[in-house]
DNA sequence: ATTCTTGCAAACCATTTGCACAAGG
DNA sequence: CCTTGTGCAAATGGTTTGCAAGAAT
């Protein structure tokens, strides 16, 4: 099963990490990794936090963004900062290269692909003598409204 | 003199949306407008604040907020979050669409320009029916470091 | 005159921090 | 055991808000 495959890597991942660093292998860690990686979209640290609570695995806030900081320093998780003053997370690994469209009006977020970003990003990072790690593409804008179909159009 | 051009340009967007929404044209406003549009680079707000303030104009922290939120709503102003709880701020009027480059570590910025973005939005954005305003590509990574040649290289 | 804006300071709230206790190595 | 990590609660700091005084129309 490829999401089971996706669960043990980015547990392997994380463990490596965390050995190459020093850190320890506490067992929130590995909850948290593993919530995170149970969602598919969006989330930010209030809604893991009660995702979590309602599995009855209580963290602290404090482990949370602990845990989450290390999470983004070995690239298992993407920080995102839609216009609003809460970051939001989504997991990294296994999980398609995207970007946003983002309604500014609801706050609407829709993700969408193509390769050609892939393109711009190699010019503009040899061009300027810079190793890219991951970009963040956002188009803001407004979602159309369905327009009504009257009988006899 | 383009410069002057622009300053009066934008002075007149404002004016006028400012008259289509009904609010007062007050002298903080234009004054807050002409100093985001006498700086080239991105600001936050306490750097926008001090910048005024050495210029012995006064405005307190609450109108600087309410008219960056007016710029934002007619596209004089774009705002990025970088990453960090700090928002940053730039002109958008005559200010050349471009796209940031982001050092993860140092949090130095580079701007680099490429015009095939824009017919990835709009590809994104006629696949999912979204009418775009502006877009931002942010590019994290690190600046790579300068090699010292050695002698016979 | 009336209503919107400003300035000030207090309130907010996501995130960070300090400290005592717990637990990984 | 020693040191790092966790939980709790208090602190931080950018942003927002309430309200009285001031200014635009």
């Amino acid at each position: 099963m490829a999401e089971n495959d996706t669960r043990s890597t980015v547990k392997q991942i994380f463990t490596e990490y965390l050995e190459k660093k020093g850190h320890r292998k506490t067992p929130e860690r590995f909850a948290i990794l593993d919530e995170i990686y149970s969602r598919t979209g969006h989330f930010d640290v209030e809604s893991l936090n009660i995702f979590m609570k309602n599995k009855n695995y209580r963290v602290s806030r404090a482990t949370l963004y602990n845990t989450i900081e290390l999470l983004l320093d070995c690239n298992l998780v993407i920080k995102h900062q839609f216009g609003k003053n809460i970051a939001q997370y989504e997991r990294a690994y296994q999980c398609g290269q995207h970007d946003h469209l983002i309604d500014s009006e609801t706050g609407k977020v829709i993700e969408f692909c193509d390769p050609r970003i892939q393109e711009i990003v190699r010019t503009a990072c040899s061009m300027h003598g810079f190793t890219p790690l991951y970009h963040s593409l956002y188009i803001y804008g407004s979602l159309d409204k369905p327009v009504k179909k009257k009988k006899g159009d």
